[in-house]
DNA sequence: TTGAAAAGCTGACCAAAATCATAATTTCAG
DNA sequence: CTGAAATTATGATTTTGGTCAGCTTTTCAA
């Protein structure tokens, strides 16, 4: 949808699908900030701070966006002080969570922030009629949103597999035992 | 000045001296998120989210605040326009820096977020006439910043001094070779 | 001034996770 | 359907960094 480093000239509103926010770190690995789906806004950090995109945007699946001119966002913002008190309260809670995943980031294991990938994807988007997970990620991807080696994430999914907590069938995936990737998360057991 | 958790009827402005502000995690330790000097604000997020805090804001220096009532604030948001927009940008730009933050978390070593930790220090709090650094951490307030132990920092801080890229007198430190801890923070070498 | 507490330092050891290598499986275009 | 490419899987090895333990130095209050 747009590149790392691209001049905006206004925002994408996701309709339906689910989009990445990545940054390439220095060593030239990706890592996901972020996974915005329906109702998401993209690019709005950038054209209101007026500065050019940090992150790049790419579909995960087949996505239907619409793009609102940076115009229309500015002059919005500028004529409606409510829908500008909105938004900042939007960003103060967004700060709020970039925090929790600074924190978990720097003190959770591996093997706990992908348990609780797995748990968000679940909260966030859902699961189908036979309890797969309806967000498909590939490993590699998983990988990039804990910031881990792609070997280790898939390790620890067969581990987690093996132990019954999730079911695998292809690359869509079934969280079994919740409470169990719950209690790791937590840091009981180990 | 305050602690996690509690309810801010308002925010403060640091006059003068250096406050870290930290948050706990699961496993008992803190991570130091931030560090605000002169002309920053403290609980802002908090106050525009209506959330009780998430960070601990504890001084690091003697330090002169001055404090805004949360009325004071919400209602010249609501009034002004151009000061809310201001903010907005504010805010805009500082999730741009958190997800910085994230992708060297994740990406980078113990040994580049020390070097990177040292260059931030100098750049945002300056040097004294004799080059060392104006502002003084602990080792362990610096392991709480890049996110490791106590020990690994004094490791490194101590390999850095052999290496010569540093000196130390107490816990005062100074930068003796700014391109090697640039080059280590940018990959090259090792 | 002195003695206890805090901070800094260092070594030994261990666990977590990265890396390298290689194989099995899945996906998909033609 | 079929073969190449991508993805998933697993083993072996190495590196990084955390933990534990003991020691020295600094700081600071009585």
């Amino acid at each position: 949808i747009f590149d790392e480093g691209e001049k905006l000239n206004g925002v994408y509103c996701v309709r339906g699908g689910v989009s990445k926010l990545a940054k390439l770190s220095s060593n030239g690995k990706d890592q996901i900030v972020k996974l915005a789906s329906k109702g998401e806004v993209l690019g709005d950090r950038s054209v209101i701070a007026e500065e050019s995109s940090n992150l790049s945007a790419t579909a995960v699946s087949d996505m239907e966006v619409c793009f609102i001119p940076k115009e229309a966002i500015v002059s919005t913002l500028h004529k409606n002080p409510d829908f500008t008190y909105e938004v900042l309260r939007h960003m103060a809670h967004d700060l709020k969570e970039a925090d929790a995943v600074i924190v978990n980031m720097s003190q959770k294991s591996v093997k706990q922030r992908i348990a609780e990938a797995l748990l968000y994807m679940k909260n966030h988007f859902g699961e189908d009629a036979d309890g797969f997970l309806t967000l498909v990620l590939s490993r590699e991807d998983i990988a990039n949103v804990v910031g881990t080696a792609t070997e280790s994430c898939i390790r620890i999914l067969s581990e987690f597999r093996k132990e019954g907590y999730i079911k695998t069938s292809g690359k869509r995936m079934a969280i079994k035992e919740e409470q169990k990737l719950q209690d790791l998360v937590d840091g009981f057991s180990s």
